[in-house]
RNA sequence: GGAGGGGUGGCCGAGUGGCUAAAGGCAGCAGACUGUAAAUCUGCCGGGGUAUCCCUACGUAGGUUCGAAUCCUACCCCCUCCA
């Protein structure tokens, strides 16, 4: 292939289907300024790190220096896309909507460039579909669908299949994505949209519909899904998505997150999610046993500098150096702060460990304790009946709980 | 419209009057072993409490009973078959 784009995706693992590959190929070895798209669903305030995978590929789109553009699905998630789902979605808000974008277009701040020509990488879809004529767009965009082909795409025989219902509004979604495609054709001259996997079928119909509209020749190509090595699919730990904004998850643990990546998925991780080169990649994933740890470090440090920037990055590592290697605790770790006269007159263990929310509940913690897996600076508590008072503070006037091996809190004095 | 089956803890799924905070599995948490991995083994796994004590819970609302997830009545929802 001659397109380095094209040659980076494959490399690293990123395509799974494409459409015209050759074709794409040959488009943009001959454009520059290229442009490909992303559509975003906008039904949380953050994306998570399942949504990674398309990011990155925007990103070495870019870094080829082509144009992505970052569709916000303003409008298509007024509709809801019933892509997998056994349910119709609740609907959400205009209002809930435009917090979700905002929240939305900060994971990308690290991940892109957008500082400059910033109102050409983020769109919103919503500004085309809201104003459409119910007529127009039948007569113009409708007759080129037909209900027989539409009846055998996934999302909607699945639902056929298993008799539930899909409304009338979610029948339409595919039609407005189709559309977005060719919208963004005409107005931004984007011949190309990227996915994941499960985005094929809505992929191709824009490709149809771009086709069959304006003759335009547009192309797509999907990810894989990326799971994790025991199946899994990628992004959902115990404590729920692994969301890309510091806001919904802290630097610490998104770092924590990747440290603790399966030995068996670091090699493909570190293709997928940072920007190291392939021959440096081949050497990390050739470490074995515990000095795959290594490798697990610079992955957890690489993918945090580029979601969250490089000083969360350090810091947090920093932090896991401490708490794990030396045995101390470290600034980044989850802190709550507690009222100093609250702590002067004492504290029930089981409240700060609730508190802390390394427990759920006081029974909870009062099994912890039972079991031996909790720690007050680093000390073995045996007493589930333990006051804790200022006397009790430890190192930086802190008090470090920890749940385990791996979960540690800090409470300090307000 | 007719006939039948079902709604149980985060999920799956037993249970048909007291021994049921409810078998078993999955997920989760902790311990052991390790490498902050995987696999394995052990313990825990509704909430409050020092307590063999209390509260909440088996679709919803009532009722029978000393006692109900289990029986009765009504209602809601789901599924299968027939027309």
């Amino acid at each position: 292939m001659k397109s380095e784009f094209l040659n980076i995706l494959e490399a690293r693992g990123f395509i799974h289907q494409a459409t015209n590959l050759g074709g794409l190929d040959a488009y943009l070895a001959k454009t520059p300024d290229a442009r490909a798209y992303i559509g975003f669903d906008c039904t949380a305030p953050t994306l998570h790190v399942g949504s990674l995978v398309q990011i990155m590929m925007l990103r070495h789109f870019q870094k080829c220096g082509h144009q992505p553009i970052v569709l916000m699905g303003g409008g298509t998630t007024r509709v809801g896309d019933p892509s997998g789902k056994t349910e119709s979605r609740k609907l959400l808000s205009p209002e809930d909507i435009k917090q979700n974008i905002k929240g939305i277009e900060k994971n990308f701040i690290n991940l892109l460039n957008v500082s400059k020509q910033r109102q050409h990488i983020y769109l919103n879809n919503d500004g085309w579909l809201k104003d459409l004529n119910y007529i127009n767009f039948l007569r113009d965009v409708g007759r080129h669908f037909t209900i027989n082909k539409m009846l055998t795409m996934d999302s909607v025989k699945l639902r056929l299949e298993r008799e539930q219902p899909l409304t009338f509004l979610e029948f339409n979604y595919m039609i407005l994505q189709a559309y977005d495609f060719v919208k963004l054709f005409e107005d931004e001259g984007c011949r190309i949209q990227l996915g994941g996997s499960d985005q094929w079928g809505n992929i191709v119909n824009g490709i149809d519909l771009g086709r069959r509209m304006l003759g335009a020749e547009l192309f797509g190509l999907t990810s894989p899904l990326i799971t994790t090595s025991d199946g899994e699919k990628m992004g959902k730990t115990a404590k729920g998505a692994v969301w890309l904004s510091s806001d919904q998850l802290s630097d610490y643990d998104y770092w924590q997150f990747w440290r603790n990546a399966q030995d068996e998925d670091v090699g493909r991780f570190l293709r997928l999610f940072t920007d190291i080169p392939l021959d440096e990649i081949a050497k990390l994933e050739a470490l074995e046993g515990q000095e795959l740890n290594e490798a697990k470090k610079v992955l957890a440090n690489e993918a945090t500098a580029l979601c969250r920037g490089k000083a969360a990055a350090s810091k947090a590592a920093e932090t896991a150096r401490k708490t794990f290697e030396e045995g101390t605790s470290g600034a980044d770790l989850p802190t709550v702060m507690i009222n100093k006269s609250t702590l002067d007159a004492g504290v029930s263990i089981l409240v700060l460990f609730v508190f802390a929310k390394l427990c759920t509940s006081k029974k909870e913690a009062r099994r912890l304790i039972q079991q031996g897996g909790a720690r007050l600076n680093d000390g073995i508590i045996s007493d589930e009946n333990l006051l804790v008072n200022t006397a009790m503070l430890g190192p930086n006037n802190a008090l470090k709980l920890s749940a385990g091996k791996k979960r540690h809190a800090l409470v300090k004095r307000r």
